[in-house]
RNA sequence: CGGGGAGUGGCGCAGCCUGGUUAGCGCGCCUGCCUUGGGAGCAGGAGGUCGUCGGUUCAAAUCCGACCUCCCCGACCA
């Protein structure tokens, strides 16, 4: 057995079985854990760290672009859901609904949350009452429940986390500028601080949100060659303010329906940079959001806690006061090897090494996790080069990723052509199609594809052409692929 | 929700078919010694109502039933 082998022996191979793969990185990474019940889990401290890392970066953009936070109740009334007819329908299958208070029925059932358009909706019907009032740009950051029949950790689970941004607008163009806006604005995180290039459009009918007019969404290509959406952002038209009533007096005295958007991401993004980084060894956490950037290893010989530790506690120190998020393991029960293996499963993106020979040469090794690669820098430089190199591995990991969505994105114009590589190579495929729900349905039936979005960039150069599936006319290029 | 597989100390498994005292093994865990530059070694030790509930039986991890949970494949979805 070779030494690769050993060390990355208790994992399943990606390439061998990569949903077992998928969860065993979970687990020993200790990012989440199953709960007892049925499609729920438990976010670890060390899965809960990079979701705070998330909303902390999210959150920022979010704020930066004029929005502010605020909380709404966790129940919704039956009522209220019901207002919006396609909404009602579109989520009625996965509420979960609360009956009785105590030992007493309730007179009317309340809603957890499926997500909050209604109970948001009935609250600005309240709010809004001029052209004064608008916009309402408001975000918050929730849980939200769904009874899912098939879940998965992270992906797809009964209980989840998210924000959900509710916009009202005075008009129509405002909606749609706000919803492309924040689309955008996904994108840019998501391929920023999650490393993962992302392509963006619009989606089919078929797929649009419950009670939107148009959905627009950031779809990823997870290594297996599945599509995974990441963040939607709709344009509600009038749809809700209608069914709730939001109305203002607009600048000309005329009462008018607030324009609205809603939008979202959720802890599924863990899920994404799980399956779009990682590697047989484990985790590949980029360096923006890792819990842990920076682990220190002092190789413990001898009388290590005089030659070795002061030389690590200084360069973390130095780490830390450069704003990293450093962790020094100077554990005596684990030898460096169990360490080294261990930091690679859980992503930490860089490792230091020192030991007695580095602190008389004055260095220490730093061992990346994205490429292994090893190299020595002097002690004194720690604090100014390392910064840097997270910020290379960051790159590299989205280069990476970026590769791979290039790669794994074809072309087929002739349906044959279409499920071949459905059925041999996956990830995404680019093709025209005439707009028909008949042959999104076939297509859907014939390869479990479906139309993930459809560029906006790419809406004109549908021009000419035939639908890949029908033959006739088609209006617009589409990405289809198999998805989460 | 339909089809298939599984549940035995923290993890991975054996035992079940063919019921029979104290349910084994590897890893992990605890104590001590010794080690430490890629998951060290030795010695001693702790830890399990065999997923849950019920049934059959003199006797159930083992046979039967229901339920719970997980995994895979479909239909549904962030």
């Amino acid at each position: 057995m070779s030494k690769d082998e050993r060390r990355v022996k208790h994992i399943t191979p990606k390439t061998e079985d990569f949903s077992r793969w998928y969860i065993e990185i979970i687990q020993k990474s200790e990012l989440a854990d199953y709960a007892p019940m049925k499609g729920m889990m438990v976010i670890r401290p060390y899965g809960y760290a990079v979701w705070e890392n998330i909303q902390r970066l999210l959150d920022q953009r979010i704020k930066a672009t004029g929005h502010v936070n605020a909380y709404f109740p966790l129940f919704i009334p039956e009522s209220f859901l019901q207002k919006e007819a396609e909404h009602v329908q579109g989520f009625s299958p996965e509420v979960a609904w609360v009956t009785m208070g105590g030992k007493e029925e309730l007179e009317e059932r309340l809603a957890v949350r499926p997500t909050s358009e209604a109970i948001i909706g009935h609250m600005y019907s309240k709010w809004v009452k001029s052209w004064r009032d608008l916009p309402v740009l408001i975000n918050q950051w929730a849980n939200i429940v769904r009874w899912e029949k098939v879940t998965r950790p992270f992906l797809r689970t009964t209980e989840f986390l998210w924000q959900e941004g509710h916009t009202c607008h005075e008009t129509s163009e405002e909606a749609q500028t706000e919803t492309l806006l924040i689309l955008s604005l996904y994108k840019e995180f998501v391929e920023t601080e999650l490393a993962i290039p992302v392509i963006s459009g619009i989606k089919s009918f078929r797929e649009k949100f419950a009670g939107a007019q148009e959905t627009y969404a950031i779809e990823a290509l997870m290594s297996d060659g599945k599509a995974l959406q990441m963040g939607t952002s709709h344009n509600l038209g009038q749809h809700f303010s209608k069914a709730f009533n939001i109305r203002f007096e607009d600048r000309n005295q005329n009462l008018q329906y607030v324009w609205q958007t809603s939008w979202g991401m959720t802890t599924r993004l863990i899920g994404a940079v799980i399956m779009s980084h990682g590697d047989d060894s484990g985790l590949k956490l980029p360096p923006r959001v890792a819990p842990i950037q920076v682990v220190i290893v002092p190789i413990s010989m001898g009388n290590w806690k005089e030659d070795v530790l002061p030389a690590a506690q200084a360069i973390e120190e130095g780490l830390k006061k450069v704003g990293l998020r450093v962790l020094l393991d100077t554990r005596e029960e684990f030898t460096p090897g169990w360490k080294f293996s261990e930091y690679e499963m859980r992503g930490v993106p860089l490792r230091i090494e020192i030991g007695p020979r580095d602190v008389k040469a004055g260095q220490a090794v730093l061992v990346r996790r994205d490429t292994r690669e090893k190299m020595t820098l002097p002690l004194d430089a720690m604090a100014s080069k390392v910064p840097g190199i997270l910020e290379d591995i960051q790159a590299s990991l989205f280069r990476e990723a970026e590769t791979f969505l290039r790669e794994n994105t074809r072309q087929a114009g002739g349906y044959e052509e279409f499920k071949d590589v459905m059925d041999n190579q996956r990830g995404f495929v680019k093709s025209l199609w005439c707009g028909s729900d008949a042959c999104e349905d076939k297509i859907k039936e014939d390869t479990m594809a479906t139309i993930r979005v459809i560029p906006l960039e790419l809406k004109s150069q549908a021009g000419p052409g035939a639908c890949v599936c029908c033959g006739k006319e088609a209006k617009a290029l589409a990405y289809f692929a198999r998805a989460y």
